[in-house]
DNA sequence: AATCTGTTTGCACACGTTTGCAAGCCCATC
DNA sequence: GATGGGCTTGCAAACGTGTGCAAACAGATT
């Protein structure tokens, strides 16, 4: 048998709220009988029983955090920071992966609603109608982590990268590099993180007073085949780019291929910067300039703000979403300086 | 306010009994009550409360799973697995991970045992004494996860890959390639599985009449610069091998990279092959012939143990620890067949 | 000696479930 | 019309902990 706190009580002969009150170290208890009853506890072998004390306190001290994989690198990244400042405050982790199928990720929220986490973390999901309506009920704060296809509400907030101020590093680079004519290849056709990606690379067009063309602008889905087909694309162009800064690594990845294949020479012939920095990029041939997303930060973060928000009280000043920045990171697949 | 069974219970006009019964779909409800019931559950937004329950079936229905940190992409594989077959049995994961500090391990252990989880999944740890203590104490089943560093008790068991199998799986493909003087450079000095891969190659080169040298098995540590002190050692033998077999890939990739550096080209003058089929291994150049261990499918396997032990009372058959067999990934590194 | 004040302890209830047992109901049978 | 038996339902206890409130106690003050 387990021992519990009313064992202990019968073992120092008194009551059980002494006993749990020693054991909090409460100043209502004589401090010899406080430890009198922590030695006890401590030779019994006591372990609290937290489903017991949430069941009264309301409060489990768990975050649930939803994922697509946990397989994915990026999504590993962003889990091992949210578990790190959770550990660091006394809080623990329910892991569940979705596997971007619907229903799965809704059995996995029901799960977590009735496991009474104190709030939840949802990482690269499509965040859709089908959040609205569930969120409500749950009644528990919810961070977003990449994902700002929402309007914020009173609980629910998101931590995100700064895509367009990396579409901006990612081009500003290629137009220090000497370029002029710039492509962009982008990903899947619905995503927000798409939209202001091009709005980076066109500020930084403008700063440079450079004129956009919509014809350097091509469609991609953010795999491989889709940097394939932007390439074949952009090659047969009248004027074709001399560099290009597409959606994801995956993307660059495919593009670069695909132009080996036609035989274009990157970096010389064609500058490419990618987004993301996969495990792949540093490794592939020529290795990949491009984004780097601070993803434990961003775990750490959204982390952070699940705490701020568990505590918050209607008097709490109002949170922000949070916006990270990347970190450009220059490989061979931009070239070199002319300098 | 969050809805209870009570609430519930008043709203229908029925003990708070009668719901629990209704909503567990016990046949002792008359059916148009229990129809009512959960219709009117369904409108109330009503969600089960686990940690109520947890209380008193003293079954939280969750296993703890403690990980070095989970962004090593074996470990994420491995955790994949057990969260897919948790998953489908309705049980959750609370994930901790220890980055291999000791005392933290020892706080997740702590924090597990308080939260009352069903069982608990070790991987890649260190199970020293420090465990057996703990373990103990516990009071419920662990399974180890590439771990057999122990003695199997009533509740502890593992699931590991079968490392000599492996190492014969490696030896002998490169016997088969026609070599005959093979070498294998070694991992930490006191893990028991180089001693086992060890012991694959021996018998794979007894098998084939090659007789074992001595001067063949250098030290390495698991690591790329290991890999590349190795070959530096071979290669300075009188009869350096034709062909490596390596502890891990992370060695293969240090060693392959010395190879080149002393003009030696791999797999013409060299043929290697390494163990565990990292992601990097299909993306060095030459990509690497390697044995790739299951790692998704040691998840679900430690999962669906971790399931067993817990149903199993004292009359249940004895279980046994796990050996999954590994497969042989052919690439470039171990040259092409002569025929 | 009685009262007061401050410290220490215990009583009892609460948290939201599950479940053994008793009780109520209805209908058929004698 | 009483008895019995099968369906349904409710009562009450239990799981292990936290906590407001009253009670007990000790020492100091009047």
């Amino acid at each position: 048998m387990r021992v519990s706190i009313k064992d202990i009580a019968k073992a120092a002969g008194v009551s059980h709220s002494t006993v749990s009150r020693a054991l909090s170290d409460s100043p209502l208890i004589k401090a010899e009988t406080k430890a009198r009853i922590q030695q006890l506890a401590q030779e019994m072998g006591y372990s609290p029983d937290a489903i017991a004390r949430s069941l009264v306190t309301q409060r489990t001290h768990t975050v649930g955090v939803v994922v697509t994989t946990i397989t994915d690198p990026f999504v590993a990244e962003v889990v091992q920071g949210i578990e790190d400042t959770a550990q660091e405050n006394d809080y623990s982790v329910i892991l569940a992966s979705s596997a971007s199928e619907p229903e799965r990720e809704l059995a996995a929220v029901e799960m977590l609603r009735a496991k009474r986490v104190d709030s939840l973390i949802v990482t690269s999901s499509r965040v859709g109608a089908l959040y609205l309506e569930h969120l409500e009920r749950f009644g528990v704060p919810v961070v977003l982590v990449n994902n700002h296809n929402r309007q914020s509400g009173r609980y629910t907030f998101s931590v995100s990268v700064d895509n367009q101020h990396g579409g901006h590093l990612a081009t500003a680079h290629l137009i220090q590099r000497g370029h002029r004519r710039i492509g962009y290849v982008s990903g899947p056709a619905d995503h927000s993180d798409d939209a202001e990606r091009l709005a980076g690379y066109r500020l930084a067009l403008d700063e440079s007073g450079i004129t956009f063309d919509p014809a350097l602008v091509v469609h991609g889905n953010g795999r491989l085949d889709g940097g394939e087909r932007a390439l074949r694309t952009l090659a047969r162009l009248a004027e074709p780019p001399t560099a290009v800064f597409c959606y994801n690594d995956m993307t660059a990845i495919g593009l670069i291929s695909a132009a080996r294949q036609t035989g274009l020479s990157v970096p010389d012939d064609l500058a490419v910067v990618g987004f993301d920095d996969i495990p792949l990029a540093a490794h592939v041939y020529p290795s990949l300039t491009t984004v780097a997303q601070p993803q434990r930060d961003m775990g750490r973060q959204a982390m952070s703000m699940a705490l701020a928000l568990m505590t918050a009280d209607e008097s709490t000043t109002p949170f922000a979403d949070v916006l990270v920045k990347g970190e450009l990171i220059v490989r061979e697949s931009s070239g070199f300086n002319a300098t």
